[in-house]
DNA sequence: ATAATAAGTGACACAATGTCATAAGTCAAT
DNA sequence: ATTGACTTATGACATTGTGTCACTTATTAT
């Protein structure tokens, strides 16, 4: 987490900070990002950097998790469109990112982010499918969401596994479509076929 | 690839190198190590590494890859015993990692490429499903090695599906045993209990 | 006004990377 | 044996990067 002077900052000094940091995380992944170029465009001495951040990791993983956030409200909303059905919800949100990912310029740093999936920004990533924060206080848990009788399963422990492989597949295939270079239509295409197997069982 | 200079190495020098190597990556995630380190223990100057090797990766990636195809020949052989059945076979790859990781103290090196998966190391272990090079040149697929009779497939193209979300399970499980430090057992029944759910399907 | 606390600053020590000019070694052909 | 073409070895160097620290400046409380 970032240290509690940056959030003293004054609005503009940190969002141009922020700003900063987006930029040099999109251009190159983590670790080839460099703290000189942030601060150079920031305007900031090196110093100040290390006022706000413990390290570069820092810096990266607070803007990944604020980014995800977004993401969360509209898993929710598709959970809710979708009566509870956990797989159709997982495919809106491959969609959406598929989509997110085609649009934005900035968004490279997404795409940086998935090229270089480590547990750690997977887990990132987990957490739009466990506890939202949303605005006042109020926690919703997305596991009561999720219609249970829709799914193949005996117990609260296979629950949380299926939510498990299907995070791990989804990551995969966004990985491999950046990876792959492979167009939306075919990047979707496998998905699906993934989604339809791990829905009918692999085992005949 | 590392280059032509470093196959052209006397044995002795050259594994040396490796061993040097070795310890290094084993020491600390790629990203972290250093050739310093590395040449210093191998006792050779800096500008060698640059004759043997393009750079850091250039060499972890050929170590990663030596390794994995150790684990080839076992996996054919237990693809065999079973009788075709990729997923019990992968379930027997899955123990033998659990207890190579258990075992052997320079065996850190897998765990630090575990901790660290992107998609060009997972690229290297499942390489293990494609190809195998046995000794005399004789080219086995695997592919025809597995009884597609048992998977609930429809045509070749859901087949490599398979394989893929395969992989991507027994990795995310790999590198929860790591990052989240769960013990054999667990970590066994953890993984089982995602099989069997792939099994027979995660739908109602 | 003064003291105390927080924030800002940039030079610095240190470590890492990849390159390059030069030295040393190998080996086949004369 | 000598030459010369080619391959390999070497370590100093330029460059870039990280994190720290002593010192300055600003802000807040008394």
């Amino acid at each position: 987490m970032p240290k509690k002077t940056f959030f003293n900052l004054p609005d503009n000094k940190r969002e141009k900070l922020i700003e900063s940091a987006e930029e040099e995380f999109s251009r190159v992944p983590l670790s080839q990002a460099s703290i000189a170029n942030i601060v150079k465009a920031a305007g900031i001495p090196r110093g100040s950097f290390y006022q706000y951040f413990e390290n570069k990791e820092d810096a990266f993983y607070y803007l990944l998790e604020a980014q995800t956030n977004k993401r969360k409200e509209f898993f929710i909303i598709s959970l809710q469109k979708n009566n509870g059905d956990i797989l159709a919800a997982i495919e809106d949100l491959f969609c959406l990112m598929l989509k997110e990912l085609g649009e934005e310029d900035n968004l490279n740093f997404l795409k940086n982010a998935l090229m270089n999936v480590t547990h750690e920004i997977e887990d990132v990533f987990t957490k739009i499918f466990t506890i939202k924060d949303s605005g006042k206080s109020s926690l919703i848990e997305i596991r009561n969401m999720i219609d249970k009788e829709k799914l193949n399963i005996s117990d609260e422990k296979e629950f949380f596994h299926i939510m498990q492989i299907l995070t791990s597949v989804t990551f995969r295939n966004l990985v491999d479509k950046y990876s792959r270079d492979i167009s939306d239509e075919e990047a979707l295409e496998n998905f699906m076929i993934e989604m339809n197997l791990l829905r009918k069982g692999l085992s005949k």
